[in-house]
DNA sequence: TTAGACATATATCATTTTGATATATATCGA
DNA sequence: TCGATATATATCAAAATGATATATGTCTAA
């Protein structure tokens, strides 16, 4: 699913600018769906060019000048035919296990502040997530919520569980920045 | 990180052409790094430039003219280097999550339909990271598979169990496509 | 009261990455 | 020996990132 579409549907929600677009993103897509703005106004322009969205000038208010995009019947339409025709999936990229692959080439002292990191860097978002729950929210948006902190609590849990464990063998292993090859299977 | 910094560390492991690269992120790499060949090849060529590796033809083998590459000794002190400045964290896009979002415009087969396509989909990822547990690892291979596996049946399970609860409660309520607006804070 | 920090708002652009397509040879099974 | 699949490289338009620039509004602490 493209960005565009994105935004169609985010704006089944309410009228809303390209900043409040990247607001929503902020807060209630963050753990699934980032967005920048070098992607939100370019989008918002096209799909008024295709007539999904309407957008005006504001004149009152505490920031004259802003743009307010308001979707079309042909967008609601159009949004609608996209999202049954998604297959769900979800793409996945972890510097963190990136990291953790490579771990022999760090040093215990890096590997253990990373490890800290990221356990902290879980904690935050979990955090984030519960706070959404106080609010109502419909039926989809509250399985998102939760779908969510369940994730990320494992993932924080597992490396709560591994994290000694891990620090001890990598300090009793040998290499650490050594040239020499892993012992792996080259087509693993 | 970027690619190319990636490409470096897979040429930690073995020399190996392009098409090996994308080999190895499908197989070792699949649950938390995904790399296409439109940017390896050029990731490559601009690593030689730089002089992080160096590569060369081979004439025989069954695929004689194949490029092979070597991760030189500067290239592996960046490695190293690039790899203790990276900051854990990950990302995640979830088409997944954004049909859950919107679940209301779907109708319920249809939301039946996706649910079970997930759960299916973390099935197959699950077997395909349980085979990789076969073979021996390094520490920190075997964290990624283990940390994967961990994280994909949280995931797994959370659909499990909520699935008819969701499917129940989609049908009972009413719009589905309507146009009507969202029972959802502005700033949620 | 006012300077500085932070929030609101839009825009642009080089660089990176995706995803699709094209091309060619090798291997394996029916 | 035909056709499917695997190996191997390359290119390119389109999408997205991430950084930067700009301007105004609001809140707060000295």
């Amino acid at each position: 699913m493209q960005l565009k579409t994105l935004c169609l549907g985010l704006l089944e929600i309410s009228d809303a600018t390209g900043y409040d677009i990247k607001q929503m993103f902020e807060r209630a897509l963050n753990h699934f769906h980032a967005a920048s703005y070098g992607s939100i106004y370019p989008s918002l322009k096209q799909l008024e060019e295709e007539g999904h969205v309407r957008s005006r000038i504001e004149t009152g208010g505490p920031h004259p000048g802003k743009r307010l995009f308001t979707l079309t019947e042909q967008g609601h339409e159009h949004f609608i035919k996209s999202l049954s025709e998604t297959e769900p999936d979800e793409t996945i990229r972890s510097e963190f296990l990136v990291l953790m692959f490579f771990s022999h080439l760090l040093e215990t002292p890096v590997l253990q502040e990373k490890l800290e990191h990221m356990e902290q860097y879980y904690d935050s978002k979990l955090t984030m997530l519960e706070s959404l729950l106080d609010q109502e929210h419909s039926a989809g948006i509250r399985f998102t919520i939760e779908f969510g902190i369940n994730a990320l609590s494992a993932k924080r849990d597992f490396i709560r569980k591994h994290r000694e464990e891990i620090l001890r063998e990598h300090k009793e292993s040998p290499d650490c920045g050594s040239r020499q090859k892993l012992p792996v299977e080259k087509h693993l």
